[in-house]
DNA sequence: CTATAAACCTGCTGGC
DNA sequence: TGCCAGCAGGTTTATA
């Protein structure tokens, strides 16, 4: 559910209830959410930045960062004082000097970890280009697509090349620039890969913009939805017209994922 | 390398 | 109305 849009509007809207704070503490009540071991190296420390680097936001101290992945229904809510108890599908609360922020999660995928600044550099290595930095260009993005033979649905998924898409804006950055999903990379023109590049920038900035697409879990501060699910123009729209020709919208399943195009439009 | 499936989890939906 | 298989926006791991 979180992709790029949705982490950075939670990113930037809880910004102000935590930056500058101090951790004091993370309770753990699910403790598979945890990879390897949080340490102590947080502990009581100041929050230097708050960050997003592909789908996972990034709590920097001193000495490294605690990594946060929402995955598929992660959600962090701000609260003035700790609950009484722990209210349900909480797994992590942070306590921060004067809030806390909750770990919420029905389905228990998300993730959270200790990256020492030792580690951070491989670990940001291991994630593709942010595609709203000054370095996605399209002239990076076709000379990368050379070495991908892969089908574009799953290329543009691998957060290894373009690190931010996930299943809504990979369909939605399709059908803007026109390209068939099951295209492949290394076949895309030029002027095709021009297009993409311009329809992942312009969907990306339009649903960052109206605050991520809520489709049925995603929330930001405990309850405000993103406004981009009115203006989704496939995703989920089977059988509705397509808004370019007015053909029904096609749904197939691609890369194991749940995919939705305009046959006409879309070559 | 690429592709596919399964696993991690729970809740919701649709069909019977 | 009630039950149950199937499905969900993410990522990793195993297998072919």
């Amino acid at each position: 559910m979180p992709e790029l849009p949705e982490v950075e509007t939670v990113v930037r809207t809880l910004s102000p209830f935590i930056l500058g704070q101090n951790l004091q503490e993370i309770k753990v009540y699910w403790p598979r959410i945890v990879q390897g071991r949080l340490g102590k190296a947080w502990q009581n420390q100041k929050v230097r930045s708050f960050k997003r680097r592909a789908k996972f936001m990034l709590l920097e101290f001193d000495e490294g960062y605690v990594s946060i992945h929402l995955r598929m229904t992660g959600q962090l809510i701000p609260r003035e004082t700790l609950p009484s108890g722990k209210p349900p599908h909480v797994h992590a609360m942070f306590v921060f000097s004067g809030q806390v922020v909750l770990f919420q999660d029905v389905r228990k995928f998300g993730r959270l970890r200790w990256i020492s600044r030792a580690d951070f550099a491989s670990w940001d290595k291991s994630l593709g280009q942010e595609p709203l930095e000054k370095t996605f260009t399209a002239d990076w993005l076709y000379s990368s697509g050379q070495k991908r033979r892969r089908i574009l649905k799953s290329a543009l998924l691998d957060q290894t090349w373009i690190a931010g898409l996930g299943n809504i804006y990979v369909d939605e950055a399709l059908f803007v620039a026109q390209l068939h999903p099951a295209r492949r990379a290394v076949d895309l023109t030029r002027q095709e890969t021009i297009r993409l590049h311009k329809a992942i920038q312009k969907v990306l900035r339009k649903a960052t913009a109206a605050n991520g697409t809520s489709f049925m879990d995603f929330k930001f501060l405990g309850g405000q939805k993103g406004g981009y699910t009115e203006e989704l123009l496939v995703f989920r729209k089977t059988g509705l017209p397509c808004p370019r020709c007015g053909s029904p919208i096609q749904r197939l399943v691609l890369a194991g994922r749940s995919t939705h195009l305009c046959t006409v439009c879309q070559k």
